[in-house]
DNA sequence: CCCATGAGAGAACGATCGTTCTCCACCGGT
DNA sequence: ACCGGTGGAGAACGATCGTTCTCTCATGGG
């Protein structure tokens, strides 16, 4: 077996740590999980974790960033199986009612990320709205395809179910948002 | 002038630790504030401090629970001025709106504190929840005297649009949730 | 075989956390 | 005038934070 090559372990190492901080700060809140548990979590060495990441904060922007990307990859695949355009909005709370159904589901973590960190750091605080943004993009996109004038309402029921299903830890709330959209496409 | 009573000075001080306290919280988070900040801010003795409060733990719920009070207390008065059941629900979103408009909005206190600290104390947890609950049953109660079956949708579109108007910063979240309650509630 | 380089393990650092304790100044009752 | 006790100011405590440093060891090139 060859020895990876120093670059393909900094992603390996990247992708562990990354996974594990992104466990952690979701599971417990961000100022809540010191960088020791992170370094315990992720098995590398604080030196290491370092090396890669020269801040916790820089850590923190990055698990954000590489959780839009995953999150929303999963969204769009979940949501473009479906050909027609007035399924795709409906699809979207499918999919909302599947991910508040896993185990550990504490709502979002841009909002959550947002609460705690959104006024002491900008870079945290950019990222949630980049998120933000790009969330809203999208469902436009879709709701757009249907014809119906109802973009601004399906995001905010969306926002809605997220946050209520994070608080009650009930999925139920994207089944009432899916009723409420259903109506607003037309064709009871 | 008579010397106030202990029982009122204690009052009094309670009041004013937990005026420092609220706004230090929702400004900053919890977590990032410490103890010796609000006693900074509220001007009382951390011995005064500790009598009043065993733990910061009971300060947080404290400020929770009364800031509850205060909240839906000023939403029902501005609502319920509003004699048509229709223009009641309506009045819900025009009184989000002055809300999200108030310089220093930063979204919705329960929801930043669940995120923060929903995983790691139940006390906070169950204030959450019961604030939410009874921010859901109030909405309830207006939107059954309409006759109209949208509870739900109604209750979604109005965390969302706290949590649209949280992260943005922009207040038109309110007008936009508003614009799809009227139509649901019919008669265009 | 030797030595320099770099990585790992974890101690150490200064700051700050929540909480408690010390110390002194002030007070009403005799 | 004295004295017991209450309360304020802030030092102190132990824990933990984010970050850096030290020490040790393994390893690869001459």
């Amino acid at each position: 077996m060859p020895a990876p090559t120093s670059e393909e372990r900094n992603r390996l190492d990247r992708a562990v740590l990354l996974d594990a901080a992104e466990r952690l700060f979701y599971e417990r809140g961000i100022r809540a999980v010191g960088m020791d548990q992170v370094r315990a979590a992720s098995g590398l060495p604080l030196k290491r974790i370092y090396r890669l990441f020269s801040a916790k904060e820089d850590l923190v922007v990055a698990v954000l960033r590489r959780r839009d990307q995953r999150w929303r990859g999963e969204l769009v695949d979940h949501v473009e199986r479906v050909p027609e355009p007035r399924d795709r909005v409906l699809a979207l709370f499918d999919w909302l009612e599947r991910w508040f159904a896993e185990p550990g589901f504490r709502g979002c973590a841009w909002i959550n990320a947002h609460g705690e960190l959104g006024s002491s750091s900008e870079r945290v605080l950019a990222e949630v709205r980049s998120h933000k943004q790009a969330f809203h993009d999208q469902i436009a996109e879709w709701v757009r395809a249907t014809g119906a004038p109802v973009v601004e309402p399906v995001v905010l029921l969306a926002e809605g179910a997220i946050v209520t299903a994070g608080v009650s830890g009930d999925p139920a709330a994207a089944r009432h948002a899916r009723r409420a959209v259903a109506r607003m496409l037309g064709t009871v």
